[in-house]
DNA sequence: ATGAAAGCGCTAACAG
DNA sequence: CTGTTAGCGCTTTCAT
């Protein structure tokens, strides 16, 4: 493996010029330049990035944390951090947490060790006394869940608002009988979501009702199923479920058509993200749409910015309401 | 940031001594290992990953490259690449290529400069000659799609025949006016499917229709949807559907449900991946299950040996037959 | 069982 | 504009 020193050597120039021209510095004469960057072609020379991350302190790779690749939603907002990170020369270490605090640990040494520049946290289960203590070393963004008085910048959506107008939509297309299909509630973003119902529905001068909401333990589609069934077995049957996900609304949606019952006539869904499934199914799900590509941009720019040693202040983006056949 | 040598003059030892304790060497007295043991966790000492992979002229990263991240055929093995790589003491960088050769040759540029040990390729797109002679410097595996004749080694399973078990399954209950829905005749495994299914055919005297063969750019979802409308079409409609990937299957599934058709009644539907979602539609989809997992320990097993610089033998898993509601 | 010292490949401060 | 040189943090050979 040809390294710089060979490269020097052959164009008859010190190593300092080599590296000068490496990083195009414009203090080498054109002639040494060209000179050089023949004998580079020539040696087929490749910087190595372990003698430069040494030299910089610096392993130019982000860490992504996220509970679970299997989940469609952090596939926009990953492609929108990797857009980002690829044009400012760095790489992503896309981590699975399963939400398993051993996991997460090993990850998290990873920055320990300097094998990561900083995080961005997708995981609501993260242990965020952990990743506070971090936080004081290293550069974490949380990117969708976030802990407000944890003092580490954030980017999402206003969760209560969002799940506010999905509720107000149903009330207006004459739903009265609404079912919250909730994650969570040590989830921050399960208590907001659930807030912006009951706002929704007490405006409407709705009663609350205990037993139309649904708390389930993950955000997977059988999740969806179970707690579909539950809801209609209900006495009193709601005529409308605003599940939280849509991997949970795609659940419920499957159990409904398999029970019989219609959707939207018998029971009217909205779910929570607009991943790409939520076009494909029969019917396709009306939901909340998040800035998910944004999301990750923002969120890449910031820890970058971070890592460069910048202040960088929280950002809440927009979400919007996509209409679509079950409702 | 504390280094190996603070922890050295804390502990009144040799940076030698600290570097053997770290790394669990048995040529230091019980004594100092304790002591040396107690100094890192006072200083709170982490050793940084940077200096010793310059030393060691490693970086402990695998590069994995699939055509996209959205398709979940390859979630489940990369999880399988996953758990042998951080058992190893490797990490994985997911690399998005979306068979674009410029993105890929970023990747490449990864290896090339030591920022990856080696690479698991899964891009049926990937640039062959470019890996032909990369595989010639740096270690290279394949899996899923592969080349006979490139001499990279390889991890699949036997596609003539899981196409040929599929195809013989929808003769078996009935049909004879079997569609292929195809991909490009480009990949290998799209060409060996198609193999399967002539044999299938001709095995028990049904004439081939080129008509009966749709081919579809990508593998998505909405190219499933745009196909098999092309083959609804056809005079004298196909009863059953063979498609080369789920994701066309659902596809295929959601658009004969809309045109008012009954999955199987009218049209039989047979997919290709056993991806989770397959389970998720209506009906439930027939599928040839990949042993997706396993391709990913397996193949982050065969990277990792010829990585130590041992000769490995490509790899041929078994494949199944998943019957459900679609047949 | 331990230490001294070389060196992995690179960048940058300093000198000229 | 260019070269000399120190040093990033670690492992390992060679002495002792």
């Amino acid at each position: 493996m040809t390294n710089i020193q060979q490269v020097a050597k052959q164009a008859g120039v010190s190593v300092a010029t080599v590296s000068r021209v490496l990083n195009g510095q414009n203090t080498v004469s054109s002639k040494t330049r060209i000179k050089v960057e023949e004998t580079i072609k020539n040696l087929n020379y490749e910087p190595s990035m372990l003698g430069r991350n040494l030299r910089n302190s610096e392993s130019r790779i982000l860490l992504i944390l996220i509970p679970s690749i299997s989940n469609p939603f952090y596939l926009e907002i990953i492609k929108g951090i990797e857009h980002v990170a690829l044009s400012q020369n760095y790489n992503i270490l896309l981590c699975e947490t399963d939400s398993n605090p051993e996991k997460e640990n090993i990850y998290f040494d990873l920055v320990r060790k300097k094998m990561a520049d900083g995080i961005i946290s997708m995981d609501p289960a993260v242990n965020i006394e952990t990743l506070k203590e971090l936080a004081e070393k290293y550069s974490i963004i949380q990117c969708s869940e976030y802990n407000v008085d944890s003092g580490i910048p954030y980017v999402s959506i206003d969760n209560e608002e969002a799940s506010y107008r999905a509720v107000k939509h149903l009330i207006q297309i004459g739903h009265k009988k609404i079912a919250l299909m909730n994650s969570d509630e040590k989830f921050l973003y399960a208590r907001q979501r659930e807030m912006g119902y009951q706002r929704a529905l007490e405006e409407h001068g709705i009663p609350l009702r205990d037993d139309y909401i649904i708390y389930t333990k993950h955000l997977g589609f059988e999740h969806g199923q179970q707690a579909v069934k539950k809801i209609l077995a209900i006495q009193d049957r709601p005529t409308a479920i605003f599940a939280v996900s849509d991997l949970l609304a795609i659940g419920a949606l499957k159990e409904i058509n398999a029970s019989g019952l219609h959707v939207p006539n018998d029971v009217a869904v909205v779910g929570f993200d607009k991943i790409d499934f939520s076009s494909m199914t029969n019917p396709t799900l009306t939901t909340i749409a998040q800035p998910m590509y944004k999301m990750g941009t923002v969120a890449a720019e910031m820890l970058i910015d971070k890592i460069r040693g910048n202040e960088v202040d929280s950002v809440i983006l927009n979400h919007e309401l996509v209409l679509r056949e079950s409702t």
